[in-house]
RNA sequence: GCCCUUGUAGCUCAGCGGUAGAGCACUCCCUUGGUAAGGGAGAGGUCACGAGUUCAAUUCUCGUCAAGGGCUCCA
């Protein structure tokens, strides 16, 4: 059931928000020429935070809504005024300085200047307090709808070059807005009667960035400042809350209180350094990947980092991807190349021997870590680095089996994204663009595949008419996490280019070569990456059996360290990671620290519990648990990690 | 790469033209304590790096590197 290409769809997700494009993080690239695929990022930062009602803290307030730009005909309208009473005070403070546009965000609003001085952060809170000042003075904003000539007449009065050439954009009829009698801007509107509309305590101005007139690089940088606005002050604490609990979930933050991973300076940018909790996650992660991926047929493969750059020439990366590339070294007498991508080497593989229709289909996998060079000012934590780990496959099919193969690629994705809470998708599937290679009749039935698979998993889903790769069709995954941020982290790609260029081949029953169906997929996309976004959607309360400390023991007195040893072997024997907090600090600070470090389980130990051969437990996410037996407590903490739990199965509590 | 901001103890941050402070963490001592911080003492810094101005630079200026917020890039 293709659906029209507007509106995405998802296959469980209740009310999707719509996808604001901002700006991509991450980058991954699959095989082939032209492959390049941006990862999304947090696609709409304002939907509404789903508290985890199992986690503490967060007093429970009762939400306020907060509508979107989009959702909102009297937010649109403030915004939209708020920014032109920005850019009024701006001119007021600032007579320099040249207006641009200042459109409306789904949160805020901004407005980009032209100005001899850059603005600084100081200049932020003069400016808000003007805009305070022009708010009180209830100015009138009135629309009028004037002739070309006019308008271009007044603009020239007020020598505004930008607005000039928006004017030279503009249909006709051409309406601009005065704000009180002495300024006006060019806008279509709608806006607040006026400015008494406008609640001076509802606002605030939020960070001054550097942007591109026309997004044009190669033209004037202007200097932008964000602000936001609302019609209740409640609003506006409410969104500055939902910021700060954005903050709390920021994977950089998480990453370093949690001593999960860091990136040093003497090392360089964009290159993870893995810690041992961090460290122990990533395997725990990799272990079941790999585990998934044998359930489902496929094969392992490690391949060398780097190879000579001739791989590089023959599939084409080098004329286009150059610049995203460590840069060549020299050995002996040749040239090697750190691998950016790990197809070629898998392509090696396979044209290794001579393959038979009867291998097909060959599935082969790799954990395979790439570098590409990323630009200065562009690396995020985890989300951008210019060192990461793929979670790479390909398969190698015959056409009549491509419908089969990307069922059961859905299907392993589905598998390993659920297992780590993430259960609501967005599905686009990109179709032929104009400039491609490859017969009609191989593209046709390269598509039908695709949707024939989606079909059979019941996957609502997007058509990006024309927006696959030249090489073929695709199909790209997003992921909600746990406040609604859209994350594009699968992908699945059919390949007709790399198997031309590397002259692949399979024996046919009739003895002919014929050239093999090459599917490139990912389904972590980076493993950092994804390790950035799961810890997000955590919020760093990860669930038991992924946890790098899955149970603390808290012994009150040192006398009972001895009973806790022994229960720690215990565990250990059992495959749970325990420790003991041996610090002799009171009961209270114990459990201060194993809750800030956010251990799913502690373990009171005391006298009595020493005695009776049991344990006193409190879960993070469920509380006090009371007395558990020992051996209860290992036989739950086994099966839990065993079977991937959240939580302990602790029958009756 | 571009614009703004930032870089001071392991962490969070204060400070200032006259070579440094707090809280937490750490070490030691006292406390043997029962569900989110017991008390005391101590140790810990080339103030990111390099240059310049100055009698004197952590402080001012410039550059480099890195980080944060954006822009751009990501056929």
């Amino acid at each position: 059931m293709p659906q029209a290409a507007t509106g995405g769809s998802r296959h469980a997700g209740s009310g999707t928000a719509p996808i604001r494009a901002s700006r991509p993080l991450g980058c991954q690239w699959f095989c082939c020429v032209g492959s390049r695929t941006p990862y999304g990022c947090p696609v709409s930062a304002s939907a509404e935070v789903k508290s985890n009602p199992t986690l503490p803290a967060a007093e429970a307030s009762p939400p306020v809504p907060l509508p979107k730009t989009s959702e909102s005909p009297q937010l649109l309208k403030i915004r939209h005024s708020m920014s032109h009473v920005l850019a009024m005070a701006v001119q007021k403070l600032f007579p320099a300085a040249k207006v641009t546009i200042g459109p409306w965000t789904e949160t805020g609003f901004y407005y980009d200047f032209d100005n001899p001085e850059p603005f600084s952060e100081g200049d932020l809170k003069a400016i808000k307090k003007e805009m305070a000042k022009l708010i009180g003075r209830r100015l009138p904003l009135e629309r009028l709808e004037v002739s070309r000539a006019e308008a271009e007449a007044r603009i020239r009065a007020q020598n505004e070059p930008y607005k000039l050439e928006i004017l030279e954009g503009l249909q006709d009829p051409i309406s601009l807005y005065t704000l009180g009698d002495d300024w006006w801007d060019l806008c279509a509107g709608p806006h607040v009667a006026h400015t008494g509309e406008l609640n001076a305590k509802a606002f605030e101005l939020e960070s001054v960035a550097g942007a591109y007139w026309r997004g044009d690089e190669n033209r004037a940088q202007l200097q932008r400042i964000y602000g936001t606005a609302w019609e209740t002050p409640e609003q506006l604490a409410e969104y500055q809350h939902r910021k700060q609990e954005a903050l709390r979930r920021d994977h950089r933050r998480l990453g370093k209180d949690l001593e999960l991973f860091s990136i040093e300076d003497e090392a360089g940018a964009g290159l993870v350094f893995w810690h041992p909790r961090g460290a122990r996650m990533r395997l725990l992660i990799e272990d079941f990947w790999r585990q998934a991926h044998f359930a489902d047929g496929y094969e392992l493969l490690y391949t060398p980092h780097v190879a000579d750059i001739s791989l590089w020439k023959t599939s084409g990366h080098l004329d286009f991807y150059a610049d995203s590339m460590f840069g060549p070294m020299q050995v002996d007498e040749r040239e090697y190349q750190l691998k950016p991508m790990n197809c070629p080497f898998h392509v090696l593989t396979y044209a290794s021997s001579l393959r038979s229709y009867r291998e097909l289909p060959i599935r082969w996998a790799e954990l395979g870590t790439v570098y590409r060079y990323e630009r200065p000012g562009v690396m995020h934590g985890l989300m951008r680095v210019r060192g990461f780990t793929q979670d790479d496959a390909h398969i190698f099919c015959l056409p009549e089996q491509i419908g089969d193969e990307i069922l059961g690629v859905l299907n392993l994705t589905e598998a390993i994204l659920s297992t780590f809470d993430f259960k609501n998708y967005e599905i686009n599937l990109s179709t032929r663009p104009e400039k491609s290679i490859g017969d009609d009749a191989v593209w046709d039935l390269a598509t039908k595949g695709l949707i024939e698979a989606l079909d059979r998993k019941g996957w609502a889903y997007k058509v990006d008419e024309g927006g696959g790769a030249f090489y073929g069709p695709k199909i790209d995954l997003k992921i909600e996490d746990a406040i609604g941020r859209m994350w594009q982290c699968s992908t699945i790609q059919l390949d007709f280019n790399l198997p031309e260029r590397f002259n692949l081949e399979y024996v046919a029953a009739d003895g002919s070569r014929q050239r093999p169906i090459m599917i490139h997929r990912a389904i972590f996309g980076s493993l950092e990456r994804f390790f950035g976004i799961m810890t997000e959607n955590y919020a760093g309360d990860f669930p038991f059996w992924l946890a790098p400390e899955q149970i603390r023991l808290l012994p009150v007195t040192d006398e009972v360290i001895a009973y806790a040893e022994s229960l720690q072997a215990e565990l250990r024997q059992a495959g749970v990671r325990s420790s003991i907090d041996r610090s002799g600090d009171r009961l209270g600070k114990l459990i201060r620290n194993g809750e800030q470090q956010k251990i799913p389980v502690l373990a009171v130990i005391g006298a009595q519990e020493a005695e009776q051969g049991s344990l006193s437990l409190r879960s993070r996410r469920q509380g006090d648990l009371g007395a558990v037996a020992r051996a209860e407590l290992v036989n739950a903490a086994r099966q839990a990690t065993e079977q991937r739990l959240s939580l302990l199965p602790l029958g009756a509590h």
